[in-house]
DNA sequence: CTAAGATAGCTCAGCACTTAGCTAATTGCT
DNA sequence: AGCAATTAGCTAAGTGCTGAGCTATCTTAG
């Protein structure tokens, strides 16, 4: 089974055989398959009026349980994106009427993020297709590489 | 160990424990693995005056060999963006003489894309750097640990 | 041989991100 | 108490992508 990475490493072998291309057997095909997944989990946040920045800071507030309020810097942090998109997302989220933006009772610079009623109900929607799209993606897999993958991911995430 | 996915996992356990949320446990941390690993890239082709994109295109063609050569469309093709922005890395690339088209003598819709001798210069060089990068961020696995996660990789890139 | 459809490459408008830089409020140091 | 440094949140400008839509050329069916 020959795969499109394994070309590009057979080209880079012939081309620089004095590099050791082999990380790239590893590299290239996790930001394969993460480009693959993000598409094919854009189709779904789609479905129900979402980009995947607008789920991510919704799916946060849901899961932090009631009354579903977080800061603007509690939802940065979680999202790995700078506090400045975090703003722009919290725009257009409030303009859809999906979160309010409320200033802190106990810090004067702070805001408090709130998830709507309607936007509550649109994130637990769009989570169960989101839940359903993971598993199929994971189809190739069954439950014991899974949890291989999850475990070498993980080691590799904190190191 | 507890890591931020767990924490998550465990969060949606409590408030939507209706839900099989386990495939979070992988396609989470590919994201975030991923994510990472493309901020850290980023830096090196950075220090060689160029981006991931432009990095993409000029090691594509230079992986070819000698000419050098390749169509707009090879490298939308294996760089999994759109001609539209395959044409617009070309223009920046072009405009910083690092490749140079030309039309195609046997198609008169096509162009040819060289790598010019500044360019090979310039992606050999950040090649080297970039190996050493990909090698670093696979510190934390073993070489068997490797070759697990490349096939389970490959595996989920063809499903 | 010609007209319809497909293909290659491109530009333009729109979008979500980043960085830089701003205001306002809090914290910490003396 | 008072001033410097830090922190929270935001806007503005710039960047690279997508999707729509264009032109020019090639291919194919009648």
């Amino acid at each position: 089974m020959t795969d499109q990475v394994d070309l590009i490493l057979e080209q880079w072998d012939r081309e620089r055989p004095d590099l050791d291309v082999s990380p790239m057997a590893v590299v290239g095909r996790l930001s394969r398959v993460a480009r693959r997944f993000e598409e094919r989990l854009a189709h779904t946040f789609a479905e129900h009026g979402l980009d995947a920045a607008g789920f991510d800071v919704l799916a946060t507030l849901r899961r932090t349980g009631s009354p579903f309020v977080l800061t603007p810097k509690d939802l940065a942090a979680s999202s790995m994106v700078t506090s400045s998109a975090t703003a722009q997302r919290l725009n257009r989220l409030e303009s859809q009427g999906l979160v309010s933006r409320t200033p802190s009772t106990v810090d004067g610079r702070g805001k408090q993020v709130l998830l709507t009623d309607r936007g509550k109900d649109i994130v637990d929607g769009a989570l169960s297709a989101h839940v359903q799209t993971e598993h199929e993606l994971l189809q190739g897999l069954d439950s014991t590489e899974r949890q291989i993958l999850a475990s070498l991911l993980t080691k590799l995430d904190n190191s």
